[in-house]
DNA sequence: AGTTTTGTTCATTTTAACTTGAACAATCTC
DNA sequence: GAGATTGTTCAAGTTAAAATGAACAAAACT
């Protein structure tokens, strides 16, 4: 264990360093609704964890920052800021004077809904679409018995996947704004 | 053994055992597809493949069929369609002369769909307002100054919440008949 | 040039979720 | 009522996703 985290004490610990400034009860709070957010969209718990804290951060945080107040390890640091750059869902901030690379939450609702149906729910949808046409093949080759019930599922498929197409805009039109 | 998985074409396999009763490539085809999607919703992937299997599936099949085609462990077929029943997503088929409970898929995307939204959305939802109404409350407690800063992303959470509550009616009547 | 700071990459380890199978219960058959 | 059939439960095992941290690269000081 490195020795920047080492003591961690809830009880009030010396001045000296800036220390293991620890999360208080109402950060702790907020990061837990954006891990169980991220949950229920299945994404991993650091990055909600340090987009949590970037949230409800008054000034903008590095990344030593993070890894210390969320007792990240480098790696998990590095990598979920970069997906939540590529995401859209932080910013990077300069300042002046420190040349760390600071973050802010990017907090537009409809750009975190955007982006994140961009990247991790129109892929599925495109991939479910090629299957769908492979599959459509596969059925004419059917003979007609067959060819007539398996017909009748295959149209169901293609219906329910032309309404999960319908509903994206929706959704981002409920968001915007 | 049932008439209806008997047939297993591909490369005719030796009388003898049963054996392994193998999908063929469109059954395959529709329950990858199932795979897919059950991933985008953070499902596991036995529910997926039981679920596919039973919608193609021309009669309904009992749970011996389903661990014997799918090659499941009993544990996960009784387990998978426990959940596919409380989630409404099949029924029991009672067939004549035959002990064992059969099953077969709902198909109706707006059953579906919505048993999802009630079943794994909604509890997430009514967990995240509960959570917000403890944020509140910790938020009045604060000094002038941070209040109004955490004040105003407070509000931004609360109004996200709305909005999601806003889109699930949305969603129903999209995929609705 | 050398040293320190900042940040990324990626092979390994850890964790959480899923699956397994053996034990058990309930019901049917003879 | 003994044995077979059907189905559930749950402790233990397996696996895939995520976290770790050491090695590395790039830039900024001195």
């Amino acid at each position: 264990m490195t020795a920047a985290l080492e003591k961690n004490g809830l009880g009030g610990n010396p001045k000296k360093q800036p220390a293991v400034t620890r999360l208080d009860p109402l950060e702790t709070e907020i990061i837990d609704l954006f891990v169980q957010i991220s949950r229920l969209l299945g994404q991993p718990r650091s990055l909600a964890e340090i987009y949590g804290l970037l949230f409800i951060s008054k000034e903008p945080l590095a990344m030593d920052d993070l890894i210390e107040r969320l007792q990240l390890s480098k790696g998990s640091a590095s990598q979920g800021l970069k997906f939540l750059r590529d995401a859209g869902a932080v910013r990077v901030v300069v300042v002046p004077g420190d040349r760390r690379l600071h973050y802010h939450a990017v907090a537009e609702l409809r750009n975190l809904a955007t982006s994140f149906l961009r990247d991790q729910v129109v892929p599925h949808l495109e991939n479910g679409q090629k299957r769908l046409d492979r599959i459509a093949s596969m059925v004419k080759e059917l003979p007609p018995g067959e060819r007539a019930r398996v017909g009748g599922r295959l149209a169901m498929l293609q219906s329910w996947g032309k309404r999960g197409r319908r509903i994206l805009p929706l959704v981002v039109s409920v968001m915007g704004r």
